[in-house]
RNA sequence: GCCCCCAUCGUCUAGCGGCCCAGGACGCCGCCCUUUCAAGGCGGUAGCACGGGUUCGAAUCCCGUUGGGGGUGCCA
């Protein structure tokens, strides 16, 4: 076991936790636990601009949320400025950066200039590489801007080993000198990233694929200011919507508040991304495991069988492990989860135990909580606002003898001892010698509004025998009037 | 454009040279169960991108093609 594993989390409050940064997280705290290591927190923030404080709060909370706790942090990037500075002036001195005085007007009118005469590559061109100290002075002293660079090597590759890609090298050519240190003075994130890995001893970098190519340069920033060794890394697959595009917020709900607001279970949506890009050794008659607890995918944990592929976040799966999640749950817990969701659609006019009494009859077949608070809807409804849904309406008009049926059904429940045994419906169905499936959607559309709801003996029982019966003999109104 | 990465059922994946005319899961379809809808049970549909090698033998190794993604910011 690898006792002095030292991993971080380390996003820029720039916005909700969403899912990709979530399976992140997920995965370095899955790797520290597995190795008994350490795993850190820490909040990219050197984007002054849009880094804000509700965003690290929020990022936090959803972490907890998850279950994902950390053990060290958060630490904030900003806190570090100075020492990310002090780095700067070092690589300055050494000459391994220099200070650029070029605006970006200037920068892309030589590309052009480049691109004109023939193929050229975009991006910075080394123009104030080798500037005396004298233009240097005089630049300076326009007024004009003044940024510092690194110097990447002209010539030659860089390469790193990744646990999951192998070995990755890129040629320093392709790599123009880039900026450490912005106009304003703030350091740029390669820079503040290369530092505080190296100064908290991190030993594993696991992050998404997309900063695979960010990798050579922060390498480099480490050498250069002679800091001994670096940290193994592993670029996660990306997680990618429909179109396969990295996942984003134009792919919908993808920010864990909205998973949590939809009634997703923190279980469910970390076992799902868990599984996502890594799955568990097969069992012994060849069967995947899906369903793992944080402990037990802790447990087997291994940067070694996660995919390096991108992953595409299926919804549908996920409802069905949520449904799993919520079928699991003992009562109690389940009520207590939904009653927040219940609260918030029906206000005063809950009622605790017809709530509870409902929960667990919509269990069996719950996608999220949200879902099983909703299908709770008719008990809680004013009377005047009760509707049957046009679709349910309309099957309840086409079911043959539904008059007969209906009539029947109220009379019953106008006298019946009020038990879910005695309000079966079955055997007035019976004498009238309908079967219960072409007869009882009806039922269902006139007491729950819906022909596909809860079970209906148990709704009728928890709605009670005054409104039951008068909706049963709305129902037969309604079908005079057309 | 250039650089990097990736490529097994629709989707997530198992597979790391013979156990694979490819296994599991979600979805979908059918049947059973049934108080509607679900859930559950049983069964089914569907895949190694293509072309060359290497090898007695390739989903597995190598090369190329194609396709997809990422990067190419004074965002991270």
């Amino acid at each position: 076991m690898n006792e002095g594993v030292r991993v971080r989390f380390a996003p820029s409050p720039t916005g909700f936790l969403h899912v990709g940064g979530a399976r992140t997280a997920l995965f370095n705290w899955l790797y520290a636990r597995h190795t008994g290591g350490t795993f850190v927190l820490r909040i990219e923030d050197t984007d002054v601009e849009r880094s804000r404080t509700d965003w690290t709060e929020g990022i936090q909370t959803t972490l907890r949320w998850l279950g994902l706790d950390w053990d060290e942090g958060p630490y904030f990037q900003s806190a570090r400025f100075d020492r990310h500075l002090e780095a700067a002036r070092q690589l300055l001195a050494s000459g391994a950066a220099y200070e650029c005085f070029c605006t970006e007007e200037e920068i892309n009118a030589r590309y052009e200039a480049r691109k004109a005469r023939g193929p050229a590559d975009p991006g910075y061109d080394g123009h104030c590489r080798d500037l005396t100290a004298e233009q240097r002075a005089a630049r300076a002293g326009e007024g004009r801007p003044r940024s510092i660079r690194f110097r990447t090597p002209d010539d030659g590759v860089s390469s790193f080993t990744d646990l999951i890609r192998g070995e990755v090298s890129v040629p320093w050519s392709t790599i123009p000198d880039f900026v450490i240190v912005r106009t304003s003075g703030a350091p740029v994130f390669y820079l503040a990233n290369a530092l505080d890995d190296a100064d908290t001893g991190i030993t594993h970098v696991i992050r998404g694929e997309d900063l695979t190519d960010t990798t050579h340069r922060m390498l480099a920033l480490r050498a250069a200011l002679g800091i001994e060794g670096r940290p193994v890394f592993a670029h996660l697959p990306l997680l990618v919507g429909a179109d396969r595009a990295k996942l984003s917020k134009r792919h919908g709900a993808v920010s864990l508040e909205d998973f949590r607001d939809r009634g997703y279970l923190p279980e469910a949506l970390r076992n799902y991304l868990g599984l996502l890009g890594f799955s568990l050794p097969p069992a012994e008659d060849g069967s995947s495991r899906e369903i793992a607890t944080l402990d037990e995918l802790a447990a087997e944990f291994d940067l070694a069988r996660v995919a390096p592929s991108p992953a595409f976040f299926d919804h549908e799966k996920l409802n069905w492990m949520n449904g799993e999640y919520i079928r699991a749950l003992p009562s109690a817990e389940l009520v207590a989860r939904c009653l927040p969701f219940g609260e918030a659609r029906y206000g005063d006019r809950l009622d605790p135990e017809v709530f509870a009494g409902a929960m667990a009859i919509a269990r069996e077949r719950a996608v999220t909580l949200v879902g099983a608070a909703d299908a709770a809807w008719f008990l809680f409804v004013p009377e005047e606002e009760f509707a049957i849904a046009p679709e349910s309406l309309e099957r309840l008009r086409a079911t043959e003898r539904v008059g007969e049926i209906l009539a029947a059904v109220a009379d019953h429940l106008e006298t019946c001892e009020w038990t879910v045994e005695a309000v079966d419906l079955r055997p007035v169905l019976e004498k009238l010698d309908i079967k219960p499936r072409k007869g009882l959607p009806a039922v269902y559309a006139a007491v729950e509004g819906t022909h596909a709801g809860l079970p209906l003996f148990d709704s009728i029982v928890l709605l009670g025998r005054e409104r039951a019966v008068r909706r049963v003999r709305a129902a037969l109104g309604e079908l005079s009037q057309k």
